[in-house]
DNA sequence: ATGAAAGCGCTAACAT
DNA sequence: ATGTTAGCGCTTTCAT
């Protein structure tokens, strides 16, 4: 592989002369670039992005860390950055983290060892304050309201949307809603907020016995309505974190011989709109695109968008 | 940053020394290991990994290419390559390339930059010609039967699955069949492959009216059942390129008062299971496994699965 | 067991 | 406009 140095010596001119026609600055005159640039031609140069990499002391690449990939949050979340990063030079590096703090870890020490230009935390399972402290290595963007601490973020402000989609349930006289989530965590912002605007509609608790989380999947759905029935036959409503857990659901119940029953959906994929259910966006795409465009900025930002409430 | 130079200078060893404890090597007294570590610990040291790449001539990082991350095929084929990546101390860069050669001829002129170790090749636009001319610069793996050209590569043979499947259509004595494919082009290997099963155990060429190309989702099955079912009415069966387009051709069929349909899916997603549906499982995970793994192997491989019928 | 020094291939400050 | 050279931070050969 020919170096700059052999470009150099070949064409008669410096290194110099060499560097600046790659990287297309001023000061060089036409003989030197023509001639520069067949021999460049002629030996089939390239320069090397590892020593350029070192030189400038970064990479081009931008780490984004996802607990697992078959949701469509992280993979809406991750078609936005894919999106916003093709026309950049910089480049995606998957980070499968399946909510290990240690992994997690590793994956801060290698932006610090400069693997990574900027870090985008899709999901987190380390401390916010850890993630916090790292920020001095480079750029680290979270997908949460990050509170007090001081780390770029972009995030969907989920209540009003969970209000929306509890009123219009309680409009509706249902008498019990099962509530499908995702993490298995009761402590996790959604649980949180889902269980908060449950509350404040309906003045009181959610009842436990309707409550599943680990949902991903259509699979899921299915599997969740057949536990939850036979737990309470009656149930005809279910709030879930999916459009396909609920087309799950209504699969289950049209494959027993049950009414159809009323369901609200999330992430506004495809089929809530074929099923013709309410769903909630929370922008994910969009979200993403922003992600990105933060992982590039060095300085500090919040970017809150807002989830909607969709009736078909 | 302290960098190496600082460790040995403040622990009164060598800079070769220190190395030799970062890089885990014999010939290291005890006594040095120690005092070392105590320096690198007490100034907070990592070696940067540029300097290191520039060093080694390499990086640790596999480029995989793909043209889209929406349909199952691809997800598959990634969760194999993730999977196999993920206790190699390897990194997967996406590199979306949206069906464009110009694109995919960038990817492949920064291999020769050394921007990547390897690249995978789930599809590809350009003539495997090119790919191959690469490969002096790296490994690259592509994810079809290369014929004569020397590139590593993992595939599964799908004609024995198809023939199985259409065999299976015929012993049900069905009229016509509803040809849901994957690319628009008919010289793409899979539709050559689907038409070339069918001619042979049926003895005569499908019905050109009703194949349609370019299914991904839940979505274009509901659409594509929509628009033959307009050509043909009583259209009662369906081969197609995956579980969920069959479910969604499924639920076109149910919302519509029509007879449920008798349905081939592919990709052995869950939704067959469910469904209770005949699918072909193309064994996606573990290629993508194995195509990791000749990623970094540096000879020529090829890897040929079978393609699997599989009735519920 | 340890150290000195020569790369790795490029960029950029400085000199001419 | 062009050239010289000192880094960038590490690995590795070759001495000792």
């Amino acid at each position: 592989m020919p170096t700059i140095r052999d470009i150099a010596r070949k064409s008669g001119y410096s290194v110099s002369t060499v560097s600046r026609v790659l990287n297309q600055q001023k000061y060089v005159s036409d003989a030197a670039k023509e001639a520069i640039e067949a021999v460049i031609k002629q030996l089939d140069y390239v320069p090397n992005s590892l020593a350029r990499d070192l030189s400038f002391g970064q990479n081009k690449n931008i780490g984004v860390v996802l607990p697992h990939n078959d949701h469509p949050y992280f993979n809406q979340l991750l078609n936005g950055i894919m999106d916003a990063a093709f026309s950049s030079g910089y480049h995606i590096v998957l980070l499968p983290s399946e909510y290990n703090r240690t992994v997690e870890r590793d994956y801060l020490e290698q932006l610090k060892r400069k693997n990574f230009t900027a870090l985008i935390f899709t999901s987190h399972e380390l401390p916010l304050a850890v993630l916090e402290d790292y920020t001095r290595y480079g750029q680290i963007v979270c997908c949460e309201n990050p509170g007090q601490h001081h780390i770029s973020a972009v995030y969907s402000n989920r209540e009003p949307a969970y209000l929306a989609a509890f009123n219009y349930l309680k409009s509706l006289e249902v008498q019990q809603i099962g509530l499908l989530l995702s993490r298995n965590l009761a402590k996790s912002p959604t649980w949180v907020a889902v269980t908060g605007a449950y509350q404040q509609i309906f003045h009181q608790k959610p009842d436990q016995q309707l409550m599943i989380g680990g949902m991903r999947s259509f699979e899921d759905g299915y599997r969740a309505a057949e536990q939850l029935i036979a737990r309470q036959p009656a149930l005809n409503c279910y709030f879930t974190n999916g459009d396909d857990i609920a087309a799950g659901v209504r699969q289950y119940h049209l494959d027993h011989q049950l009414p159809v029953p009323i369901l609200i959906g999330q992430e506004k994929q495809l089929s809530s709109l074929l099923l013709k259910m309410p769903t909630i966006d929370h922008h994910f795409f969009t979200l993403g695109q922003k992600a990105f465009e933060l992982a590039l900025s060095n300085q500090h930002h919040e970017c809150a968008f807002e989830s909607e409430f969709i009736r078909p």
